[in-house]
DNA sequence: TTTGGCACTCTTCCTATATGAGTGCCAACG
DNA sequence: CGTTGGCACTCATATAGGAAGAGTGCCAAA
């Protein structure tokens, strides 16, 4: 894939393509040679950087959007910058110290992402977003059935992971507490041996013999298990935050492609997609422009980094907006909140 | 309000008013005199029609976006038509009943939300909207405990409306199946007085004597319940979908009127206050551009109906669209939804 | 009361033209 | 040989001038 080994590019020439990136996401429009060589202390004519430029754009990394324009980045440009000419702009002590602070206000586990979607988005201007991967082989570890009033049951169902489904079911006739809980323990050994279907078979035939509604009442609750399993496997699910922001740039303006943006976010399967590969990866990771693969992201840039809890990776947040981004200041945004996150969990669980 | 009473409108105005309104909805576009003459089977020539155009401009109904224009309809211009000029345009039999199969598709109540809305939006290529209003002062029904591995009880608590809450606590010892089922009997006992804050003071001093830790448990109940109360009093959410048809519509191309609107979508306050009004008034209702009062809103046109379970009105549902929506289509669509989707939740509940 | 006629107003679209930014190339310079 | 100034050239952008077309308002006649 990349043509381009930075070891034909001159020092100088990436000096320059430097200063143009950095001067290009400040202001946003074409440089030209001689805004370059009036900027920094560069003691170069415009002619000469004309020159550079010229050998810049035959590499591919800048490009004219017309005649006489200047030149912009291409993706390629971007890249070569994020890999080996950015200067990160850590974040200020007491800036981590603001984010602390706001972690440490949110109260259950759903709160705390929810926190953090925003904080990205509010301090990078662009779309936060956290996704919570899908959890590894769901399974049941306890079922419980609750006896409320009139002929109805509830189905507590505790999977692994801590996280709890119920439904509420009527039944033909009312059960007492001690039937249930023998149907509970019947399920929970039967389940224990984990082959749902088989559970489910037993009991519907049993059920066909017996006319026993109870057993509808574990049918039900394998059901609900087997659902939460389909769900499982669609992969997961993210809190978005700041959409709008992207609503605000100048290179989003187009409303047909904001809506298929927009549209994507909805569908949540191709950004879910992308989280998830940056997943295995491991620390900040960045897609430019078309390197998601995603074609609605193609004017987008995403900034992503997994975060862990108890030293296992169990989620990837990370900020999108334009390509032409701050990347110097959401890299560590976005790995510090990563971090912080997964602390917060920690502590939160 | 209504400086415009009818009756000053003769019926001939009112005729021509209805197929400007009719015909604008359809192409978009400012209406002339001479085309409103070719529409329709009128034996009138333009130079009448535009006396009569005349007439509805200084009344307020019409007006030209500039001198050579046509005609569009004022927000009083549409009240007018869909107050008595409008003819509305039934469901087919066949339409009710391929919505019928949707819902029964649906599963649980918040499936059934979700259905619903999606079904507006497609339907009307526009926003759909369904309020899940304040339950009506809640209430705990029952309480219950669960033992877990290890340490660990879940809490969970039911409440009236069946919606259910869960909580994991992690308890300094471990506490025996009947230990839990008195400790929930005494609760559930000690709530149905609904004094909380008593219950819970008894409850702190008891274990300040006893050193007992399960009545910590029976705190986090109470705390839970506490603040499912509060967040109650917060004022309802709702399912929103579609939010993107709303971006194919040239009246919206504004991308910062656009913003305003989304932003208004996630802060819901506005829109959850709009809806409440709806919630008061029986059957559809209509707020066409700034009758809603609210300025994000300007452009648009929200039309609404409650929807009852067992009789009482437990919610608000709609869409919202621009200004020019084709009121005959939507009004039978949100009334005919509102129905069914009350009847899946009875169904359903 | 209705209608045809007519002058008038605006928007829209096209064309021409000037402006200015920035380039590429070349020849000269150190 | 890298660097630089000069210069012709390109192209987006802005501005102005018409021409066309749609639609109105008003008036006088039917």
């Amino acid at each position: 894939m990349s043509k381009v080994s930075s070891a034909v590019v001159s020092d100088r020439a990436q000096q320059l393509l430097k200063l143009l990136v950095e001067r290009y996401i400040r202001e946003g429009q074409p440089i030209g040679s001689r805004t370059l060589a009036r900027g920094q202390g560069l003691d170069l004519s415009p002619a000469s950087i004309r020159n550079v430029m010229a050998d810049l754009e035959d590499l591919g990394l800048v490009k004219a959007p017309h005649t006489s324009a200047g030149r912009i980045p291409t993706v390629q440009g971007y890249r070569l910058f994020v890999d080996s000419l950015l200067t990160v702009k850590p974040l200020g002590q007491h800036e981590v110290l603001a984010l602390q602070d706001k972690f440490s206000q949110a109260a259950d586990p759903q709160q705390v992402l929810v926190t953090a979607s925003s904080l990205l988005s509010e301090i990078s201007s662009m779309a936060g977003v956290i996704m919570v991967p899908r959890r590894e082989q769901p399974t049941v570890r306890q079922v419980e059935f609750i006896s409320l009033s009139g002929n109805r049951v509830l189905v507590v169902l505790v999977m692994n992971g801590n996280q709890v489904q119920n439904r509420m079911i009527t039944t033909s006739r009312r059960y007492s507490p001690a039937e249930l809980t023998q149907a509970a323990n019947y399920l929970n050994h039967a389940l224990a041996g984990k082959d749902f279907n088989k559970v489910r078979d037993a009991l519907l035939v049993e059920m066909r013999e017996t006319q026993e509604s109870i057993n509808q009442l574990m049918l039900a609750a394998i059901d609900m298990a087997n659902r939460t399993f389909q769900g499982g496997e669609e992969g997961g699910d993210y809190v978005l935050a700041g959409q709008t922001n992207l609503m605000g740039y100048a290179e989003m303006a187009d409303i047909d492609r904001l809506r298929q943006l927009f549209d994507a976010f909805n569908r949540k399967r191709d950004i879910l997609h992308l989280l998830d590969q940056a997943a295995h990866a491991q620390g900040v990771q960045i897609f430019i422009g078309e390197e998601s693969g995603y074609e609605v992201l193609d004017a987008c840039s995403v900034v992503t980094s997994p975060y862990e809890v108890e030293g296992e990776v169990v989620g990837v947040l990370g900020v999108i907006g334009p390509t032409r981004m701050a990347y110097d200041r959401l890299i560590p945004l976005v790995d510090v909140t990563a971090k912080l996150l997964g602390a917060a969990l920690n502590q939160n669980q």
